[in-house]
DNA sequence: CCATTGACTTAAG
DNA sequence: CCTTAAGCCAATG
């Protein structure tokens, strides 16, 4: 089988990647959560920075609503990692989330904490 | 195994 | 509100 290369990625990071993804994915629309959260939900708070390594590589995954995923502040510190820079912020507004100069307008009442929101697994 | 990197976060100035 | 610096930890070469 040819398509072996991709299935054994998914395999290796099936630990901490796919949590992340499984925790993203079940983000509401209109609602983002950050990087911390989803790290802090997952037992490893300061591991946050793994979160960000697992949303690079969320492209693979088309579930993924990676717009949704958002730094401490509410800034769309991942905009420019997507198709092409605005994409992110069309996205979120696309759902009724207000976006100003990179930034969640609002943050704190969109803001969707998985700790609070979700049962721990 | 060592060095570098990064879609983070906190603290300090 | 701005910039630096340090801590953090998994992935990558």
């Amino acid at each position: 089988m040819n398509g072996t290369s991709e299935i054994s990625i998914n395999a290796k990071n099936r630990d901490y990647f796919s949590s992340v993804y499984d925790v993203v994915r079940l983000i509401p629309p209109g609602k983002v959560t950050s990087y911390g959260a989803i790290a802090n939900f997952l037992g490893s708070a300061k591991s946050s920075r793994i979160v960000g390594w697992a949303m690079n590589a969320s492209h693979k995954f088309h579930d993924v609503p990676a717009h949704r995923v958002v730094n401490r502040n509410g800034l769309l510190t991942g905009k420019m990692h997507f198709e092409y820079p605005s994409k992110m912020e069309e996205l979120l507004k696309m759902e009724g989330i207000d976006v100003s100069e990179n930034r969640i307008v609002d943050f704190e009442n969109v803001f969707w904490d998985p700790s609070e929101a979700l049962q721990k697994f």
